[in-house]
DNA sequence: TTGTACGCGTTATCAC
DNA sequence: GTGATAACGCGTACAA
């Protein structure tokens, strides 16, 4: 197949409206004052030839692409696919476009990444969920003193670098006061197997039921093998029915996140044990599969829409130079309560 | 925030190892002979100045950039965030990066964004459900003449583009044959309010139904006045909680996306009829979400991944010119059996 | 095997 | 108000 036809170039326009092509940038970028009879001529031209600026040339002299790099993990994650939608509507607005750059959630697909944009002369990088390996070994603050930097999560404390972070802290403890609240005092708790994540919600969990002087036994903290993907419903529908399967005193289970949470929920019809009645579930991240199970799931919201705008902004600002520190920016969650 | 170290050019390159810029270029490119020992001094620099070429500048001479441009309705979508996964996963190996493109499923947002995309100078364009307007316009059939060009699904008759599709029809088949050969006579029809593929899939069951004698009555035809989000759950469950507290002799339906099916199964679930004893249901597209439900839903897979890595291999194609014809190619589609 | 010089399409800096 | 001309960083005839 083949596609010759030509862009017209800035030349062009300036050879058909009979002046240079300094008199017609000027008429494109409107910088300069220009004859009101010429402008005309040019923007004539301009329509006649269908002349668009090449943009690579502009960026090539401006050192400005209006482009954006975001990493993420891989972009069927119900929690990271919202987080893009946002991150881009916002910068679309603003005329950015964005390069999607799947990592394979590998400290090596990363560094390939930042290698591959910083070639292409990105304006910024965002990296949801980086990998704490390069956090700490100080690629990213290297990175930050290179190119404006936005990390969502992976938050370690004393990197120098720019970060928009969910609020884990509190979303864990609102799920648990509700819990107690509830009158709940055997309380489950459900996580994956290494994720900065799930780490700082059982440190939480650990912290919140001594405090309260409730117990934890064995039976009480699951560990799946999986993370965040379908596997993991099915194994942690499997861990509900062999738990209640032999004798338990849980009534309320909190769960790492919605694919766990559903699992359980599963796991209990399975067995005919009711939910709430027997035993109240609690998801996080108000993914849409919470708002579609039966019952709907209760669960704590990220705001998943706003990290991502909030990351947006945050570049934009770095862009324009108008912040001159490394800030962490911290976005609350809310407890969703619906029928689990 | 400053970020000043300026990257290392080919002048520098040149400069440290004593040689012209040329020299460095063949070096760098392998595409003529140097010698051994002038080679290793180049690399040695490269090396020492952590030098990597701009692809900007390299691309402004080349006429190629690397970058394709993928356009979407939106990213959050089940459906079309696996097929960007497949896309962006087949180009990146081919060491592509790729814009991504939120249309918002109007046609100014993907001209406006098509327009954007020349500006850039990307190397092609594949765009995920085309609107049916800008099809039949002509605009894509311009479009294909100035770049390579990719469309998955909205395909027509006689339009003169590439194409990646689904066979609507044989899905919607192999689901009614399904239900017939478990003896059900009253099949219900769930569609959505206006799509090329609801269409299409409509057709196929009047015909169908037709064919095998089998009563369509008003009771069996519902159309939803959504789409394909979570609005569309709680639209189908309110159909189906109405439908069947009347009296009605439907014993099955097919619904035209997952959502739609889950709703109907929640429905089911909330008036006490059972799934698929009272009311068998298939659904349409294997989004996860039909996977996690209880009982999980029979549903027809798409076969996303395979449509997305169609779509970019028959790119590729179009890039380096190995074809001078418009092709269809139609990813077939599977019944999943579950448990609906 | 190597270097010089031009061009890619644009913006920026001078002159006039 | 306008126009040459030099960048931006690279690839590649052409010459040596």
């Amino acid at each position: 197949m083949i596609h010759s036809e030509k862009r017209a170039t800035i030349h062009d326009v300036a050879a058909m409206s009979g002046v240079s092509i300094t008199t017609v940038s000027r008429v494109i970028n409107d910088n300069y004052p220009v004859n009101v009879v010429t402008k005309k001529r040019v923007n004539e031209a301009i329509e006649a030839l269908g002349y668009r600026p090449n943009l690579l040339a502009r960026s090539l002299i401006r050192d400005k692409t209006q482009t954006i790099g975001i990493l993420v993990p891989s972009i069927e994650n119900l929690f990271f696919s919202e987080v893009i939608k946002a991150i881009d509507g916002y910068l679309s607005n603003l005329d950015y476009r964005t390069f999607l750059c799947q990592t394979g959630g590998n400290p090596l697909g990363e560094e390939t990444m930042v290698d591959s944009l910083l070639n292409r002369s990105v304006d910024g990088i965002v990296v949801v969920d980086p990998r704490t390996k390069l956090i700490k070994s100080g690629f990213y603050e290297g990175l930050t003193r290179r190119i404006p930097l936005v990390l969502i999560n992976g938050y370690n404390q004393g990197i120098r670098c720019n970060f928009i972070i969910n609020n884990e802290l509190a979303g864990t403890t609102q799920a648990l006061e509700h819990l107690v609240l509830q009158g709940h005092k055997h309380i489950g708790f459900m996580r994956g197997k290494k994720s900065y994540s799930y780490d700082i919600k059982e440190a939480m969990y650990v912290d919140f039921m001594n405090k309260h002087q409730l117990e934890i036994d064995d039976m009480h903290l699951f560990q799946l093998p999986g993370g965040n993907d379908l596997e993991t419903v099915k194994l942690a529908k499997e861990s509900i029915t062999q738990l209640f399967s032999n004798s338990t005193n849980m009534t309320a289970i909190l769960c790492c996140n919605d694919f766990m949470a559903i699992g359980a929920l599963n796991g209990a019809k399975t067995i005919g044990l009711s939910v709430p009645g027997g035993l109240s579930i609690i998801g996080y991240d108000n993914t849409l599969i919470s708002q579609i199970s039966e019952p709907p799931l209760t669960t704590v919201d990220h705001h998943m829409s706003e990290l991502g705008d909030a990351a947006a902004r945050r570049m934009v600002e770095l862009i324009s130079s108008k912040s001159a520190e490394y800030k962490k920016i911290v976005i609350n969650t809310d407890l969703i309560v619906r029928g689990t």
